[in-house]
DNA sequence: AAATAGATGAAATATTGTAACAAAATTGCC
DNA sequence: GGCAATTTTGTTACAATATTTCATCTATTT
């Protein structure tokens, strides 16, 4: 099972997981031949200076400005739909927002863990569940292309610290 | 499994569908007390019109004029608000629409299974994949609220008839 | 009938996302 | 290096989705 839940949800060495998602970024690209930009690496930077997911309009608001102007949105929505088809980030519809994907490559399928506490979104990949998913399609002749669970609740910390 | 996938992907007799909804708001709003109004009614029922998920604007669009006047956007957002706080319908956030939920009352948890075909949901509540997502959940210590799966796919008619 | 709570009307506005076309930067090729 | 082709970004305008606010109306209770 992969999960970046500890992470996500507790306190870390963030910088690691900028480091680390930075430096993937890179390969990936290189891999893929796209270019990371520095729009684009300003976007995927700014998504993961939390684990809490990132509105576009959010982006925009905190991108510094280029020769003194602000960003606009087209912009960065091209970056985020660059950073979605690598794989790099991945959208919360039921937020309108976008998070950092913290196993890009590895095959898995998109599973978060919202917390309405602290806002923090953790990722998880768990063989089983994809492979009910699966099933549950297949018994109803459902060809499956993709998914999108989102489950929203109270992490750890947020469970012991906060509101009941 | 509770599943509406034969009627939603299927020829059927919809008015079936319909009428059942329709009847089950009635039934829901007099246990609860609240008020199932003309506007609300006529939400539901456009809603129930088939098993296509429809948005908020697509509502008001169809909805017939009342005094000779369009229905506001605010008002079709309170009635969505109020269908949804009883549980007769569902959104689905990958595209800002709203589905009639075939068995609002029964305990169970939204998975959607959406054709890119036609366009239709079905909504499915397995134990299993219920199971393995508290499962998931409670092995990351994420005490789990709720839950929001669209599966994305062919329906068994559009996989045959259609689109490679 | 008056008081209250609930529901709707109306206007404005906020938020999220896209279309279309021009300008600039990068790449590949000679 | 110089040129053409392609990709990326800038700019403006606009579409689609959703909410805020306050006034008005309706139903229910007393």
């Amino acid at each position: 099972m992969l999960s970046n839940s500890r992470a996500a949800y507790r306190a870390h060495n963030h910088q690691r997981c900028i480091d680390a998602a930075m430096s993937r970024a890179h390969e990936r690209c290189a891999e893929r031949r796209a270019r990371l930009t520095p729009i684009r690496e300003a976007v995927l930077a700014l998504i993961w200076q939390s684990h809490r997911p990132l509105g576009a309009y959010a982006i925009a608001d905190k991108l510094p400005p280029v020769n003194g102007k602000k960003v606009q949105a087209p912009s960065i929505y091209r970056a985020i739909d660059f950073l979605l088809e690598l794989g790099l980030i991945h959208r919360l519809p039921s937020q309108n927002s976008y998070i950092g994907c913290p196993f890009p490559g590895n095959e898995h399928s998109d599973v978060f863990m919202v917390c309405r506490g602290c806002g923090s979104a953790a990722e998880v990949s768990a063989d089983a569940l994809n492979q009910i998913i699966a099933d549950t399609s297949q018994r109803s002749g459902f060809l499956l292309e993709s998914q999108c669970v989102e489950l929203t609740g109270l992490c750890l910390a947020c469970r012991d610290g906060e509101l009941p």
